[in-house]
Order: C-alpha cells, then sequence, then structure tokens
RNA sequence: GGUCCGGUAGCUCAGCUGGAUAGAGCAACUGCCUUCUAAGCAGUAGGUCAAAGGUUCGAAUCCUUUCCGGAUCACCA
C-alpha cells in the first residue's frame, strides 16, 4: 500500500511541478474516507491559492492528467470539493495479494537487518509477578517479535533484581516464622511462597514500629529501629561481607522465587536469551566514573562522591558514586549498557519499564552519550503507562496486587465456562479441552492488554471480567477458527484469475489484507504492538461481514468461490501470523 | 515549585506527521440461525473531542494559557 501511494505520488509530482508550479516538493495522498468512492486522496487545497483555479476545476484536471499518464494502474476519479479521489484498477490489489501469497512472504523485509536486544521483566525477587510484570512481559515480548518479524535479530533479556534489601526482608522473616518450611514441603509455588514471607516481615514491622511509638518513640526513628528491620540490614551486611550461611540462604530462596517466575513466564509465553542478575553486575560501571572524572565529564565532591552536572540539558545533577564509594542504581545501569554492547553483537537496545522511570532513563542515556560512547543513540525506552484499578494504583500493603498467576487461572476457567456453554469443545478429548480454554483465556487477556497504545495507562477492573466479545482477541481467533474450519471443507486453494470482479466486501477485505506489511513496520518502528492489535480486530470484522453476507463454498460462480477460498487463506494466514506477534495463539477450532 | 505524560460516547479504547459528516467494542434497544461455526452479522440510540484564545482555506490533531489526573525531580531500587 506504501509502495503504491510512492509510485502515484512521484508521478503526481511530476505532473504538478510541470504543470503548475515547481515549487511543489511533494505531494501527500492519503486514503480516501470509506464514505466516499476512491482509493487515495489528494487535496487541492494547497494548491489553490498558487494557481488561483477554482479547487473542484482544478481537481478535475490534475484528474484527467492523472488519468491520462497512468491509463494501467488510475481507473477514475472523482472531485468533490477540493478533494481529488482516486480509483485504482481492482486487479490491482488482487495482483498484489497475489504476488504475496505466492512468495510465502506476507511481510516485507527490512533494507537493514540490525542486532537488537530486548529488555523486559525485570523483576524483584521477594515477590510474585503480577499485572504490571504481565503488561511488561506482553510489550516487550510482543516489540521483540515484530522486529524479528521484519527481519532483524532480536536478543531477549531481563535483568533480575536479585539482592538487596528487600531478599533480606523475606530470608529474616522466613528465618524467624517458617520452621523450615519450604515451597515443597507446603505445595506452594516458589514465587508465592517467598512472597508471603515478605508480607509476613512487613506485617510484623508495621507492628513493632506502632508499639515503638506508643512507647513515645518518633516515628522516624521507630522505623529505624524496629528489631526486624534491623536484623534485615544485619543481614545484608552478612551479604554483601559474603557470609556464607547468608548466601547459601540466599541462593535458597531465589532459587525458590526463580522455580516460581519460570512457570509464569511459561504459562505467559515468554522466554529469555540471558538473564542478568544484580548480584552481578552491581559493581559494573565504577570503573567508568573514574574515566569519567578523568575527561571532565563527572565532578567530585569535597565529600568524595562523584556526580555529574545536567542543568545545562534541563535536568538535575546527578549522583554517580556515594561518598563511601558505593554505587548507586544508575552507576551500574551504565555498566551494564556499556556490558551488554560488548558481550552481544548489538546495535540497538531497548528497555521496557514503566514511564516512572522516564528521567531515570532520560539521565542515563544522556550520560552515555556524553561517555561517548557511538550506541548511545540507539538505545530505547520503551516506557509504558501503569496498569491501575479503579481506585488508583496497585498497593502491595494494601493487597490490591492483582496477582499474575491469579488472573491467568481466572481467564482460563472463565474461557472454560464459557467455551462450555456454547458447546464448542464436545467431543475433544480432555488436554486438548484444556489446552483450548488456555489458548482462548489467554488470548482474551494478551489482546485486551495489548490493544491499548503502551503509552498510555491502562485501568484494569477485577470486579467486571474481562470481554470476550466485541472487540477482544477470542473475536479475532473465532474468525480464525471459523476459517479453519471453512479451508477443511474447501477441497483446495487456487489463485484467482486478475479480471475477477470484486463485489463492496471482498474490495474492503482485500485491501486491508495488503495493509499487514506496512502494518507491522510501523508497530515496529513505533515500539506500539497495538497498531497491529487494532488492525487484526478491522481485518477479522471486514471478513465476517463478507462471510455473512456472502456463501463461499456455495458461491454464485467457480471464480467468485476460488476468490472468497483465496481471501480466506489469506486472512487466516494475516490472523495466524499476526496474533503470533502479540503472543496470541490460533485455535483450529472453537 | 520545575520537568514529563495523559484528558475523545455512561464504560473501555481507536483516530493525533492538520483535511470531507469524529470511529469501534461493551452496556441499552430492533432484527437475522431448516444453508460454510450466532464468541457472528445488520441496524437504532448515544459527542461542547477538558476549557479559552491563536495559527489557516481547513484543528480532536499544531502553538499559548488555564483546569483536572498521574509520574518524576533521593547518598532508594
Amino acid at each position: 500500500m506504501n509502495e503504491l501511494k510512492q509510485t502515484l505520488s512521484s508521478i503526481l509530482l511530476q505532473i504538478l511541478q510541470k504543470d503548475y508550479s515547481n515549487e511543489i516538493q511533494h505531494v501527500d495522498l492519503q486514503p480516501t474516507r470509506k464514505d466516499f468512492e476512491g482509493d487515495l486522496t489528494y487535496t487541492v487545497f494547497p494548491l489553490v491559492k498558487i494557481t488561483r483555479k477554482a479547487p473542484e476545476l482544478l481537481g478535475q484536471e490534475i484528474g484527467e492528467k492523472l488519468l491520462v499518464s497512468t491509463p494501467d494502474l488510475v481507473e477514475k476519479f472523482n472531485v468533490i470539493k477540493g478533494f481529488l479521489n482516486i480509483s485504482i484498477r481492482k486487479s490491482y490489489f488482487l495482483t498484489k495479494l497475489v504476488e504475496r501469497y505466492q512468495s510465502g512472504h506476507f511481510i516485507s523485509a527490512t533494507a537493514e537487518p540490525q542486532h537488537i536486544m530486548v529488555e523486559y521483566s525485570s523483576p524483584n525477587t521477594n515477590k510474585p509477578l503480577h499485572l504490571g510484570h504481565i503488561r511488561n512481559c506482553l510489550l516487550g515480548w510482543s516489540v521483540s517479535r515484530l522486529y524479528e518479524a521484519i527481519g532483524h535479530t532480536v536478543y531477549r533479556v531481563q535483568i533480575i533484581n536479585d539482592r538487596g534489601i528487600h531478599i533480606c526482608k523475606s530470608m529474616v522473616a522466613w528465618q524467624k516464622f517458617a520452621n523450615g518450611a519450604t515451597p515443597a514441603s507446603t505445595g506452594i509455588k516458589g514465587d508465592h511462597f517467598v512472597g508471603d514471607y515478605y508480607v509476613l516481615f512487613e506485617k510484623e514491622y508495621k507492628q513493632q514500629v506502632s508499639e515503638l511509638i506508643q512507647q513515645g518513640v518518633p516515628e522516624e526513628e521507630a522505623k529505624e529501629q524496629a528489631p526486624i528491620m534491623r536484623e534485615a540490614r544485619e543481614m545484608l551486611v552478612r551479604w554483601e561481607q559474603n557470609d556464607p550461611a547468608t548466601l547459601e540462604l540466599w541462593n535458597k530462596m531465589n532459587s525458590w522465587v526463580y522455580e516460581g517466575f519460570d512457570r509464569t513466564y511459561a504459562r505467559l509465553g515468554v522466554s529469555f536469551h540471558k538473564n542478568y542478575y544484580e548480584s552481578q553486575t552491581f559493581l559494573l560501571g565504577r570503573d567508568i566514573v573514574q574515566h569519567g572524572l578523568e575527561k571532565g565529564i563527572f565532578y567530585k565532591k569535597e565529600d568524595g562522591s562523584v556526580w555529574i552536572d545536567l542543568t545545562a540539558d534541563g535536568l538535575d545533577h546527578k549522583l554517580l558514586l556515594r561518598r563511601d564509594g558505593t554505587s548507586v542504581y544508575i552507576t551500574q545501569d551504565i555498566g551494564t549498557a556499556i556490558a551488554r554492547f560488548e558481550e552481544f553483537p548489538i546495535q540497538k537496545l531497548i528497555y521496557t519499564v514503566a514511564n516512572e522511570q522516564d528521567y531515570h532513563f532520560k539521565v542515563l542515556f544522556l550520560i552515555l552519550k556524553k561517555l561517548g560512547y557511538s550506541w548511545a543513540d540507539h538505545l530505547y525506552h520503551l516506557s509504558y503507562g501503569m496498569v491501575e484499578l479503579p481506585h488508583g494504583r496497585m498497593k502491595s500493603r494494601e493487597g490490591t496486587v492483582v496477582d499474575a498467576d491469579d488472573l491467568l487461572d481466572e481467564m482460563e476457567k472463565t474461557s472454560a465456562e464459557l467455551t462450555a456453554q456454547f458447546g464448542k469443545a464436545e467431543g475433544l478429548p480432555e488436554d486438548e479441552k484444556r489446552q483450548l480454554y488456555t489458548t482462548i483465556g489467554h488470548g482474551a487477556l494478551k489482546y485486551f492488554i495489548l490493544k491499548v497504545d503502551p503509552r498510555k495507562k491502562m485501568i484494569f477492573n477485577p470486579e467486571e471480567s474481562i470481554d470476550f466479545n466485541g472487540h477482544t482477541g477470542p473475536f479475532i481467533q473465532y474468525t480464525h477458527a471459523r476459517i479453519s474450519s471453512l479451508l477443511h471443507r474447501a477441497e483446495s486453494v487456487s489463485i484467482p484469475t486478475e479480471s475477477t470482479e470484486l463485489n463492496e466486501e471482498e474490495y474492503h477485505l482485500l485491501k486491508s489484507l495488503l495493509l499487514y506489511s506496512d502494518t507491522v513496520h510501523k508497530a515496529a518502528a513505533e515500539y506500539n504492538p497495538s497498531e497491529l492489535a487494532n488492525y487484526l480486530y478491522e481485518v477479522a470484522r471486514l471478513y465476517n461481514s463478507m462471510y455473512q453476507k456472502h456463501s463461499i463454498l456455495t458461491a454464485e460462480s467457480i471464480e467468485k468461490k476460488q476468490l472468497r477460498i483465496f481471501l480466506s487463506d489469506c486472512t487466516r494466514i494475516v490472523l495466524n501470523q499476526g496474533l503470533d506477534l502479540l503472543g496470541i495463539k490460533t485455535p483450529e477450532r472453537m
């Protein structure tokens, strides 16, 4: 479609420059609104001034010239007010789709394939994954798939925050309250198990603080002094001193968590080429600080702390090394970025992190640029809005966090109920039934999340179940299943003849199918899977519209039957591939 | 307070590199299963595109101001 637009634009430009004014630098064609006849529209208003001709007349003139110079492409045109609506020969569209079908490539490959790293998920090890992580994972996964689809090589990574006070809290609580219990002994999934002790810690801590306050200790001090918090801090110190017993406990509890994460990731259908662990990266970046000091990019205060002055760039002063010489988060991020570019042959690095860290990444990228890394311009923060509940943010302290596993369970359950109610799974063996419920339930959830522009925050209402009708994943899956079943009945798919007449529904569907490649490229370029998600819905809607109105297997002629079966197969391929890029599976029946 | 992001139907969202009468879905109401899967299709109703100025042939879209919501500006991560 882009290709067509470009060809026609340049032809039109030549005409305009030759016959009207060579001041004209480029012409912009836009898709014709669906209430009007035509495929592409040229707006003549800007020319009215130059030529001093009436818009209608001007449109007519240009239209005729275009028709004469491209009789094989332009079929006819009409002018309404200042809008020149150009109709392309329908055979052009059909030929294009046939080309793609026969080549087996519905998506054109990028001219410059790159190696790209996508970081996503990146959880802490003190609690299980929640709805926010789900959005993160789905976005990271889908964006990485989009890049692969257009021909890039992608490395998926996560950085796990496995060290620090948070995990020490879980460790202390486990020592105090668990009596040696383990995920195995209790049957609780490892990440939930460890998370439970984190909650226990917070509960006990809160209790101790309020007791201290009652004894007359000021709040600030009480928070510092609470015995259980002191224990956690001591634990952290021992960890930093490599105390064997502490490390052993730490390793043990983290391994429980990882086992749990792995199960959730598997359910979500996401995976990683490499995991980074903060316990191994937190010292990175410190030598860079020395380097930056020598180059005069950083400066040292009297107390020994190291800073960078970013006020000239509209930002603040930022700390890089504490006065005791230990590093902060951003120092580690600097080091990790450098390490990644050394370790992998990548040209580009994408961080999938919520928009609450917009400032952090702005600073990080700026510092790396100032340090002179050529790749600093190819860092991208895929910033997404937080998932909120109707009453505001999810808060773990108030227990309003929507747990990832619970949500997946619920989606599967709802899916099973609906499927049974419709009688869609009758006759299937038990394991296939289960698989189908999962496919549909997860499809509903994933589509629900991915159809929203990543930059926008989204509201999730746990009271209202996620829809399975209308603008949803299951709707698209259903369309796919419908087509699969239809094609199963059709003996074969054959290539339609170019001269086949197209009715309105066939024509709209055909045109929308041709937008697939451009849409995938656009979605990748904009790091925005919702672009693709919304497009797939449109395709499915147009298909259903055709399906409902015109018989396919018993079409009025063999020619029509061939055409519709062909369009059906193309739709099936686009929906199947497209949903796959969103991490959504497509059932053969439902 | 500074910076950044958002505000479109009752609800959830498209449209935002300026173009014609602002689109879907849900919820509500009408029709359509003896014919390829009704998780579907066709239709009705629902809008001061937060507000006011400006730019221009033309603004939901660009600029300015204001209002509302959120994030961020730590020797936290």
